[in-house]
Parts: structure tokens; sequence; C-alpha cells
DNA sequence: GGGTGAGTATACAGATCGGTCTACTATGGG
DNA sequence: CCCATAGTAGACCGATCTGTATACTCACCC
């Protein structure tokens, strides 16, 4: 929503936004003590089958002190999506930062998103799943799920231009639907190395597109 | 799992092992009303977001005949995917059955999940978004999920083969990642027409492999 | 030294969860 | 006629849900 265009800034620098409307919690002790099991649990068993009750208790932390900093269970799920969003980011730019040419920066992305999937996503995106959870655009997660598949369009399409600048729109989506389709085929275990597949079948698709690269 | 080779049949004629391990339920009438409304309620506002009490209210029937005929939620959740995924396959095979190259076959695969989502699912792949809102294995609905995308993969493969038997299985896992792609994409709205997007990388997908087509 | 902020411990509220129960009705087939 | 089947109506169960309340401790800081 709003004007999406977050200046000219080069892509490897911009890991603000992430927030967007949903002012951040302040991080004491507890409330990262919550946040840390609140993001471990709504992963690996998903948002709704996690109780407010079993987030405390695998925190070691009272309810009140996780009702006095989140103020309720929706802003939890807030900061959980704008956390894993920030951290992806960054882990992302670093891999951006040690490329390159122009397409060596777009297998990057695939780089990074195998690697992270490896060490600490065996159910895939956790944007993915939390909109497969959160139905009503109302939610104030929302913004947040609908935000980072928006950056990550916008990323491919930047990296996509130096190599054809009149087909970057294009090209950019065709990266991005190898890039979610490589996401759920992992997540989902249909067939092993799916990011991996991807990458391949994105470095073809370049190749294909800008064969003077 | 096991050896998920059925036959040497015709990916046309397989509209079995939809159901697999879980049997079934009689479908009287008050069973049907339970399934049609169970059906929009858990794909519009998620599984674990409807309760028992909504569902029998939606289908104009009381708890008793939703349990007498159902037994237990977890059944109307495999009932419902299981439903799914036989009428989609149904869907499908008609669009296979009207096209007679293996090119068009592979594009008609697309054309149907275009015209079958822009029809009824504007939140995306319902197995999709029920794997991400059930994490154990264990779940009775869980083989009906991994089932269909085996399924769809085996078939893409199938297509595949008449092009590139060298590279069947290659292309195949291609052509799937494009399509689970323009699945989420669509059902995220993260650009426009990501299924007929979808459709055109295949379509130059296929023709970069097998240029003699 | 008094106040503020962050925390523990625990009880509680009201709603909703999945699921069971009893009592009754209508229908259709041997 | 009779009995099984499929249904309605509605009370009820224990568990769990999100969220609030009271009372107290500890550390830090002006």
């Amino acid at each position: 929503m709003s004007e999406h265009g977050q200046r000219r800034s080069d892509a490897t620098r911009a890991p603000d936004n992430s927030g967007q409307g949903s002012r951040r919690v302040p991080m004491t002790p507890g409330a990262r003590k919550v946040l840390e099991a609140a993001g471990r649990l709504f992963y690996e068993r998903g948002i709704h089958a996690v109780g407010v009750d079993l987030i405390a208790a695998e925190a070691g932390v009272t309810k009140k002190t996780l009702y006095d900093r989140f103020g309720a269970k929706d802003q939890i799920v807030v900061e959980y999506l704008a956390d894993r969003d920030e951290r992806w980011r960054a882990f992302l730019v670093a891999y951006l930062e040690r490329s390159r040419s122009p397409r060596s920066r777009i297998l990057a992305v695939f780089d990074a998103s195998r690697d992270w999937a490896e060490q600490s996503l065996p159910r895939g995106c956790s944007m993915i799943n939390a909109h497969a959870e959160i139905a009503d655009p109302a939610h104030p997660a929302y913004a947040v799920i609908t935000g980072q598949k928006a950056w990550m369009l916008e990323l491919f399409t930047d990296l996509a231009r130096p190599l054809a600048p009149r087909r970057a729109k294009s090209l950019g989506r065709s990266l991005m639907l190898l890039h979610e389709g490589g996401l759920v085929a992992y997540g989902m275990g249909i067939f092993p190395d799916a990011i991996e597949r991807a990458r391949q079948d994105a470095q073809a698709l370049v190749r294909a597109a800008v064969p003077s690269g």
C-alpha cells in the first residue's frame, strides 16, 4: 500500500520499513525471551495452535510480563514476523554485498535462501505460512507479510535491471516465481534440494534472457 | 514415501488414491451440507480459526449430526482436503483431455490452475495453506496434502517424458517449481496474473528444453 | 530514600474449544 | 408394524483460550 517506491536506494541498503506502521515493542529481557519462544513455537506449530500460556511457560516468564510488554497476542505475531523479516534481510544483504556482477547477485539471493532455509527453516517460509493462517487483511501482521514479499519482488526487479533494463519488471517477476516455488517445494518436501533447483533454473533463465552477460 | 510409481498409467486417468488411507464418510444430505460449509469456512478463514459450532450453524445442521457423520473435526479436515483434491483432479483431467500435443498438455495444467484459481481460489492453494497450519506429519490430513503434491509432480514428469525422455524428471521438477510459485504468488497477491505468468515461463522453459517441438 | 520500571506468583474472568448426552421426530423398507 | 437411519433441539462437560487483577520483590537512579 501507499507509494511503494522507497527512494532510489540501492537494494542492498534498505533494511528499514520492515516494521512499517506497527511500532515495535521495547525489547526488555523478558520481552526478548517471549519473542524467542513465540518465534520458535509459532514457526514449528503454527500461530493459531500456540497459546499465550504456552509461550509464557516456554519463555520462562509470567503472563503478566508477556502482556505488559506486548499488550495482545496479535502484537506478538506482528513482532515475530517483523523480527524474522528484519533478520532475513540482514542475512540476505550480507550475501549480496559479497557478490559483484549483476548475475551473481541474483544467484546470491537463492544461495542465501538455500542456506537460510537449511539452517533453520524445515517448514518453509514464515511469511507464506503466516499468510495461510491470517486471512483478514485488516490483521496488523498482514502488512508485514505483504510488505516482505513486495520488497523481495522489488529486489529481484532491481537486480534484473542492470542485466535487462527494458525487461527488468518481467524478469524480476519470473525470478520471484522461481524463488517462491523453491521455498514452497522445500517447505513441503515435494522433492529434495528445491531451492538449489530453483537457483539452477534462475541461472538458466538469466542466461537465456541476457546471452551477452 | 513408498514406491511412488503407480503403475505405468497414463497420467490423465489416475483420479483414485486421493483418499488414500483415510476412508471416506457416507455422504448423507447432512454430511454434504457440513462438508460444503466447512470447505468454505476452512478455506476463507483457516482451519484452526473455524470451530465446529460455527460449521454446524453455517451448514444449518446440529452438532450431533456433524459428529454422527464425521466423528471428529480432524476427519472433517481430511474430507475437506480430499474432496478439494478430487474435484481439482477431475477439473484438470478435463483440460488435459482436450489437449493433444505433449507441449499443449503441459500448458493445459497451467490453464486449468489459472481458471480454477480465478473462479474460486482468491486465497491460493488449499493444500499449501493447510500444510502451513498442520505441522504434525502424523495428522490424518497430512497424507492427503503431500499425496496431492506428489501426484502433481508425477503428472508434470509424465507430461515432460514424451518431450525429453532423458530429462523428464528434471523438467518435471522445474515445471513444478513454476506452478507452485504461481499458486503462491497468486494467493498472496504479490503481482497480478501470477499463474498466467508462470504459464508463459513454463512455455519458454519447454521451448528451451526441446527446441525441436 | 523514595519512586519508577521490570519482573514473579497466582488467582480469576468470560468466552470458546472439541466433544457427548438425552429426548424426540420423520421417513422409508422388510 | 416395526425398526433402523438421519435428522432436530438443546443442555452439558472439562479443557483451553485471551486477557485482567492483586500483591509483592528487586534494581536502579535522582
